[in-house]
DNA sequence: TTATAATGAATTGTATAAAATAAGCAATCA
DNA sequence: TGATTGCTTATTTTATACAATTCATTATAA
């Protein structure tokens, strides 16, 4: 297997983003270029390069003179972000099952067991997030329109980090096993309107949850 | 009124927008960050920034070691593209009817005026374009959504290019004029489904005509 | 006391210099 | 001749150094 090469910019990029989904860097915190470049042993082009490349997957909010900081979401834009993703996902799907091969699926049926067995383990909240997010790109591989697929996957980032800080401190979406499996069936038989139909609902339940366990921490 | 500061990455970022929307900048042209940077009389930093944040929306890809080049899509690309727009927007626009204020309206019906009396003159296309694009930012102004506002906006910088090349080479989106008429007349009337449809088909007949516009320039 | 201006430390933004990498071309070997 | 290797050059990537800006704090004046 051939390695791929990599800049420095793109190493800073994992690894800050992935400091953000799992939330180690919180909402809100201030990301300050010399601290991280002295952290991660680079200068600080590569951090603010970085830094700009998140931005514009939304994870980072930048500010001229004032620096960088993860972005923070507020009820009304979680709520937004998910209802463009169901109409998003949900219009990928339909496009999806059109054309899907039956190696997709028989693809998704193994994720889909490797996420259950998943939930009790260590790091559950980081496994459970990447195999959810194979499980659907799995569903839409049928599709074959790559920039709506990156779309959703930059929209997913942005969604993960709520997903697993729901995943971490409230045990976890309590209907995701369910709702996975039915929609799993659904195409299956390729039943294009009830499989998009259960998506939306899995999407849009999720955000309940999460919006749900926002406003409960937000009152205390 | 307050002039706003701009970073020199900001000030570089809006050049090099305009220039490959306008066509300046040919799609697959390399982009040289030193020759660029002496053009524009700054260093290179900004410049890669710049470079950085235009891959992000589109409209610069970006080879580790080999350089930034004006993205070029292709048939399909451009497909999905107009496809996604036509999609997020008539949900956009669903969601604004239900709210917009009367000023919206009134303001949208002012840019249609200016935007039939552009087409003649001189710059056509790239006033045109942004016109176009205020009128269609006018109609969603109701939806208080700004996350899908932004994305909106960045598929049209991407889907821009085509429609000013097609306006500029082939004498304009024919059917534009009377469509947008009658896109506003629905939405005074508000009436959502109409409104809906007219917009879904002006986006897509857009699409039709820039699709075939590029596949004849394609076969000479 | 309150408002405003001056000061300075912390931080970001930009320029320049150095290092790393890729691509083209000549030299070498089969 | 044809293929491969090593060198040269162009270009990008990264580091370092400096300039500009912000923000907090203190000093000054009304």
């Amino acid at each position: 297997m051939a390695i791929e090469y990599k800049t420095r910019t793109q190493l800073v990029v994992e690894i800050l983003r992935e400091k953000i989904l799992s939330g180690e860097i919180v909402a809100g915190q201030p990301l300050r270029q010399a601290a991280l470049a002295d952290e991660l042993n680079v200068s600080r082009i590569p951090v603010r390069e970085a830094l700009l490349q998140l931005e514009a997957e939304g994870l980072v909010t930048f500010e001229p003179h004032k620096g960088a900081s993860a972005t923070e979401l507020n009820l009304d834009q979680v709520d937004e972000l998910f209802e463009l993703r169901a109409m998003i996902e949900g219009d990928l799907l339909a496009a999806s099952l059109v054309n899907i091969s039956d190696e997709a699926l028989a693809q998704a049926t193994d994720i889909l067991a490797k996420l259950d067995s998943a939930l009790g383990k260590e790091n559950a909240a980081n496994t459970w997030s990447e195999l959810n997010s194979d499980f659907h790109n799995c569903l839409y591989s049928g599709a074959n329109r790559p920039q709506t697929a990156d779309l959703v996957n930059i929209l997913n980032k942005n969604a993960d980090r709520y997903i697993r800080m729901h995943l971490l401190w409230a045990g976890g979406i309590s209907k995701a096993g369910p709702e996975h499996a039915e929609l799993l069936a659904f195409c299956q038989s390729r039943d294009i309107e009830n499989a998009v139909a259960k998506l939306k609902q899995h999407i849009l339940s999720s955000r309940d949850e999460i919006k749900a366990f926002l406003l409960q921490r937000e009152s205390n």
